[in-house]
DNA sequence: TTTATTACTTTTAAAACGCAAGCAAAAAAT
DNA sequence: ATTTTTTGCTTGCGTTTTAAAAGTAATAAA
């Protein structure tokens, strides 16, 4: 089923593909937190469920963000990388960090800080480069069929 | 209603608040289209239902990215403005836009350019407090109650 | 064969949507 | 001036879409 977009508008169109609850954090859990089965996806802390996660890798895969792949010495398992489209989300992602940092704390305390969040806030461009480059650092270690 | 945030972490916060298919396209239209009333957003080419966007207005002004108010000389029409902890979206839209105009075209031909994009392409910086000093301008020039 | 992993399907619950009614302020008509 | 109409929202209802929970099937590893 191909997506419709509501307009011609930009800004719009990227909320018509990103735009919901697990998009762009399946996306995070690859490029922050190195996840790429769907195992992984599964144990992690924000608990999506299996259908939901089937479906959006599915998404994520008919718009070019990932690709579905395997390893050379594993027939089962199915490894979920990010491409350049994917990696190309990352200042997104950087920015919704900082925003979190600078406005959520007040009606949520116990978001997570540390060294990470210090780096970005330290040097935002540094901090989306070392992502980038640390995947694909991963991807090249990464032999796959 | 209290917002339940998924886990500690600031990406995903982010997406618990903004993570869905209005709360942004209703940021943008304020921030890039001038709109401030009721009216002005049920006019979009977005199309938004009017209990829907009832109840993220309310939303919005919950978290504290806008403000409700009238102008001096009319009771009747309430005013949407941004406050700074909604200004301060405005690097996340442009970064949308951007991934958008890199990686949206080929799914989606008749997606907008111009003068605005060209401008994006060329310095984002610039562009960003194009878009902030813009709406403080107005802002200044709005007498509200 | 047994077990674990991966993914799909079915069922149930929540959210979005379209439509229309209701109400109060403002503008227009008489 | 008083009534009427229009404007600016808000709210409720029935339908559709989407998410969540749980169960099932397929495959490969042990």
């Amino acid at each position: 089923m191909p997506l419709e977009f509501r307009c011609d508008c930009p800004f719009t169109s990227a909320l018509d593909v990103l735009g919901d609850k697990w998009m762009l954090v399946i996306v995070k859990q690859m490029l922050v937190e190195g996840k790429e089965t769907f195992t992984d996806f599964t144990e992690s802390e924000e608990a999506i469920a299996t259908n939901i996660l089937s479906t959006k890798l599915k998404l994520l895969e008919e718009f070019g963000i990932i690709l579905k792949t395997k390893r050379l010495n594993n027939k089962k398992t199915n490894l979920y990388l990010l491409t350049e489209k994917g990696l190309a989300l990352t200042p997104i992602l950087v920015e919704l960090a900082i925003w979190s940092d600078s406005n959520l704390r007040e009606i949520h305390p116990t978001i997570r800080d540390g060294e990470q969040l210090e780096f970005l806030r330290k040097d935002k461009a540094a901090f989306t480069d070392a992502l980038i480059n640390g995947y694909r650092e991963k991807l090249a270690e990464t032999p796959t069929k």
